[in-house]
Formats: structure tokens, C-alpha cells, sequence
RNA sequence: UCCUCCAUAGCUCAGUUGGUUAGAGCGGCUGACUGUUAAUCAGUAGGUCCCUGGUUCGAGUCCAGGUGGGGGAGCCA
């Protein structure tokens, strides 16, 4: 009988960096390129990279031919080559082990490459995008992307939901709140999707249980770093499910992603310096708040659990003020001995390196110092009714340590699809989803209206067209039925997981404002 | 659209109240070193100080306008 499948040729012949550990004690030949090269007399260390991992590869004057190993050692970064050596288990080395070649062999020589190994500024990066990624840092974070996509597919699969896909270019610019890109379809004009809801309800009142997983289109001219132009974003739909179900979806799902990452990239969260003990802590149910209480908490007039916001900014503050005040005597400290002079060069460096550090720090710290008070100021005066600013966001997450859902808003900040309270008509029974660490809104949602009446009221006050909801309002025609659903930032989680300062890391190539290529 | 900060070597940055020939580290190149971890050490090449105009005996430095970028507001995931 034959195979049901043929072996891999190339299995034969090369092997991949992340299943060394199967092969310690053998030789391998690995294919890939090189990301960082150190030389000494006689010895050159070679850091392969191969896709799936990294790995130090050490050639000896001893043992490879000479040719090759003038080639090795003067070898641009980058260039592609193929290593034969020995696995060698050894605790310094990243991924813990490393293999003494026995051969190199030359594949592709690398024009001098743009990227240092120091650190370079945003948009030179993003200039070389395409480059960047092969860094390791990038590699941790595409990697765990990859595993969060995996996980969202697996999670909803297994809890029977059925993916489907929502159309890109739509007719109409529905929500009227944020601009859309706009497109030429055969000579009428098309928008790209901002999202994929209002069609993800009609699907799942044909499928029942739905997600969709795409792209989406915001042509807001955000300049921050929770923003881009094109994202991904995850929008279950579900019938026959109110608020509080919707919640309990939210915070199994939440718990069900994140752990599967935490055990799954511990490698990569590792490489980046990522604390996990704030992500193992998403086993706890999750707070939820009305927008009633979260103002009052916001504002200071109510604690949680002997905790008040105002009061522990007030504290970070003092917090920020000694960090600084330690930070900016070590500084003056190096500079001193700089000064003085008199030091050998490695210690100058080392010095110089250290307070260039701390300055930094400094930076950030001062920008933090100054922003408190503001921060405080705003929550103090948050007036009822407002939505929830980023350093509002901040302010309250700060007293939780794991996501916070806040339902239950006010009907004028909120979409005109989201059900009312059946107890309040000023309200909506919708819910965000804040992260901790002041990330901010990861997930926003909704129980659906499902009153045909009510819709058409909320439609006709919002001053949107009628006309192009006759679909729409179908579903309130014919079997109408409560129903919710949420929509997840595919790329404001990543960061969150990753602990990143800006999103535009978290997706491969990424559009926003200025940054069309590459 | 608004507020705010920034632009000096290939890269990251320093450059004092305006004053002679523009500075460092990394990267490149030449060499030293047999276990390096952003290796280290010695030497060497490398500049339209973003653009335009202005003030001045003199502008990288001051002023005005422009361009590009960072962060934030709004909007939201």
C-alpha cells in the first residue's frame, strides 16, 4: 500500500532550528541566513536565523577548509548560507543550543545591509519594513500573531461557531461617524468596510452561531499608537444572546486566547522581555461595571475593593517623581566620571551607554510626570454622558489587574443598532472591553436592537438613510430574535500581549496615515 | 482639522549666550585577538547641518514660511 503521505525530501538533507533539540549529539544542516556574526582569532561565530528560529553556529580555522572560512569570517549580515555541524547543548546560547560546523557553503552573497544591530528610529524602520521583520523581535511578535489567529479560529470552531466573511467594498457609508476610504466600483462609488456587523447579523440569523475574521478600513488621520488605517478585527454574531451572555462569551473567549499564547509563545514572549504575570491573571471572572459606576470610580467618588483611581495615580506620581529623581543622580554620577576622564575606552563606552539609557528612561518618566496631573484633572472633571477618553481608559483600568467590561451606556455615544435598556430608555445595552496596563479598548460590542420600531426611530434620529437599511430592518421582519455580538482588534491585542508601545509592530506591513509602502 | 515636540555622517545622537577647520558611538574598510553574546582593541574613510527667505561683520545655532516625521485630541478596534 502506498503512503498516504510522501516523505519530505528535504528532511533527508536539512533540518529546521526550532527541532534541534531532537538532535543533539548528530549532525544537522540548517539553511538560512546570517543575523549577527563576532569573530575572534581562529573562530567565527555565526547566529543563523532559518524562519523558525535562531540559533549560534561556530566555526573553527581548525576544522573548516581555509576558503571557506575566510568566507565566513568576512560575511555580510544577511547573506544566505547552509551549516553542517554537531547539535551541542549549551544554557548560554539562545534556544540552548548551538553547532559546531564541520561546513559552510556560500548561497547568497548580501550587499552591505541597511539595518545595525543598534537601534534605529521609527521611520527609517518602517522604510525598511520589509527588512525589519527578519529582526528578532519582529519575529516574536509575528509568531505570536500567528498563534493568537490560531487560537481565535480554534476557540470559536470548537464552540461551533461558523466563520463566514463579510464583503469589503460596501455601498453605503453607514455608521456616519468615521470617514471611509473611498473607491471607484464600475462607476459608482464604494466604500472600504469599517465593519462587518450589520452583515454579520444577517448571517447569523441564517447560521446561528457566526464569526467573521478581515480586514477593516478606517480613514480616520490618526497619529497614535493604538490606530491604523487597515486592521483586523473578529466579530462574532450571535442569536438568541443578550448582554449578559454576549459578557460571558467576551471572558471565556478573552481567557481561552490568552492562555493559549502564554503557553504556547512562552519562547517568543520571553525574547520580549514580555512580564507575564498580568497575562496569567486573566483566570479571574472579570469585573464588570455599569458606565454609571465606572464614572463614579473614574472620578473618585467611589473605591473598588479599598481602592480608589485618583488616589493610586496620586501615588504613581509620587512614584514617577523618585524614580526620576534616582534616574537623574546616576546620570550626573557617569557623566562625572566621563568628565574626569582618565577611564579605559570599554568603560568609557560602558558608561556612556548607561547614562545614554538612563536618559531615555528619563524621558519617559518625564513625559509620565507631566501627564498624571492631567490625566487627574480629566477624570475629576469627566463629565456624565462623555465617552470614555484614552487617559480616562488608563485612569480606571489602573485599579484592576485583569480586562474590565463596561455596559450599559449612554444611547448618545453609542451606535444606533445597540439595543436599549428595557429599564432606561437614555441607555444602550452595549459593552467595552478595557485591558489592563492602559491599553485601553481591545473589544467593543452589543446586545442588538431587535425592535423593528425602535430601530427605525434610532435610524431616522441619527439622520441616516432608510433606504439603504430596508435589508437590515428584514431581519427584524422576518423572525426577529435577540441577539449580540462583539467585535475584537485583532492588532490592539497583539500589543496588549506583547506589551508593545505601538500597533503599527503588530501586523506585518502596515498602513496608516503617511505609511503607504512598503 | 487642532495642540505639541523633532529634523546634524549610512544609522543613533551631542553640538554651550550666534564666533576659527563640524563631534562621538555604531555600521563600512584595514589590522589584532582561539569561546564571543549589540564581543573587544588599534587605525581609517565618510557632511547640501531638511528646504526657501530674513536678521547679522558672521547662522547648525535666532526669526518667518514650507516639507517630512514623533506623540496627543477628535474618531475608534
Amino acid at each position: 500500500m502506498k503512503p498516504l503521505f510522501l516523505p519530505n525530501k528535504r528532511q533527508h538533507t536539512m533540518q529546521y532550528i526550532q527541532d534541534l533539540a531532537q538532535y543533539e549529539g548528530q549532525e544537522v544542516t540548517l539553511k538560512g541566513w546570517a543575523a549577527n556574526r563576532r569573530t575572534g582569532k581562529g573562530l567565527v561565530f555565526l547566529i543563523l536565523r532559518d524562519g523558525t528560529g535562531f540559533c549560534q553556529t561556530v566555526l573553527s580555522q581548525e576544522v573548516i577548509p581555509d576558503d571557506r572560512f575566510d568566507m565566513a569570517y568576512k560575511l555580510p549580515l544577511e547573506s544566505a548560507i547552509e551549516v553542517t555541524g554537531k547539535v551541542v547543548a549549551d544554557d548560554r546560547q539562545i534556544g540552548g543550543y548551538e553547532v559546531q560546523a564541520t561546513n559552510i557553503v556560500l548561497i547568497h552573497e548580501a550587499e552591505e545591509y541597511p539595518i545595525a544591530k543598534k537601534e534605529h528610529g521609527v521611520d527609517f524602520l518602517m522604510d525598511h519594513r520589509h527588512l525589519w521583520l527578519r529582526s528578532r523581535r519582529q519575529w516574536a511578535i509575528m509568531r505570536v500573531r500567528n498563534r493568537l489567529i490560531y487560537a481565535i479560529h480554534n476557540f470559536f470552531q470548537e464552540e461551533g461557531f461558523v466563520q463566514m466573511d463579510t464583503p469589503i467594498f460596501t455601498g453605503n457609508a453607514v455608521e456616519g461617524t468615521s470617514t471611509l476610504f473611498e473607491t471607484d466600483f464600475y462607476g459608482q462609488p464604494a466604500y472600504l468596510s469599517q465593519s462587518g456587523q450589520l452583515y454579520g447579523e444577517a448571517l447569523a440569523m441564517a447560521l446561528g452561531k457566526i464569526y467573521t475574521f478581515g480586514p477593516t478600513f478606517r480613514a480616520e488621520k490618526s497619529k497614535t499608537r493604538r490606530h491604523l488605517s487597515e486592521f483586523w478585527m473578529i466579530e462574532p454574531e450571535m442569536a438568541f444572546y443578550d448582554l449578559e451572555q454576549n459578557m460571558d462569551l467576551i471572558e471565556r473567549f478573552m481567557q481561552h486566547i490568552v492562555n493559549d499564547v502564554v503557553t504556547h509563545c512562552h519562547f517568543e514572549l520571553e525574547q520580549l522581555e514580555r512580564d507575564t504575570t498580568v497575562l496569567k491573571k486573566i483566570n479571574q471572572p472579570f469585573p464588570r461595571l455599569t458606565y454609571d459606576k465606572a464614572v463614579a470610580l473614574l472620578k473618585g467618588e467611589e473605591d473598588w475593593e479599598g481602592r480608589n483611581a485618583i488616589a493610586l495615580l496620586e501615588e504613581d506620581l509620587k512614584q514617577v517623581q523618585n524614580d526620576l529623581a534616582e534616574k537623574r543622580a546616576k546620570i550626573e554620577e557617569y557623566e562625572g566620571l566621563l568628565a574626569k576622564g582618565g577611564l579605559k575606552k570599554g568603560k568609557m563606552n560602558y558608561y556612556r551607554a548607561t547614562a545614554d539609557k538612563l536618559k531615555q528612561e528619563v524621558k519617559e518618566l518625564e513625559e509620565r510626570a507631566s501627564n498624571i496631573p492631567q490625566w487627574i484633572e480629566s477624570a475629576k472633571n469627566f463629565k456624565h454622558g462623555n465617552d470614555l477618553g484614552g487617559s480616562d481608559e488608563t485612569v480606571l483600568t489602573r485599579l484592576f489587574d485583569c480586562p474590565v467590561m463596561v455596559y450599559n451606556w449612554p444611547k448618545d455615544i453609542k451606535a444606533f443598532y445597540m439595543k436599549r435598556c428595557e429599564d432606561d430608555d437614555k441607555y444602550v445595552k452595549g459593552v467595552d472591553v478595557l485591558a489592563p496596563e492602559g491599553f485601553g479598548e481591545i473589544i467593543g460590542g452589543a446586545e442588538r436592537e431587535n425592535n423593528k420600531a425602535l430601530l427605525i426611530e434610532r435610524i431616522q434620529h441619527e439622520g441616516l438613510p432608510m433606504e439603504v437599511f430596508e435589508w437590515y430592518l428584514d431581519l427584524r421582519r422576518f423572525g426577529s430574535v435577540p441577539h449580540a455580538g462583539f467585535g475584537l482588534g485583532l492588532e490592539r491585542m497583539v500589543a496588549w500581549l506583547c506589551n508593545l508601545h505601538h500597533v503599527r509592530e503588530t501586523i506585518p506591513f502596515p498602513r496608516f496615515y503617511g505609511r503607504l509602502n512598503p
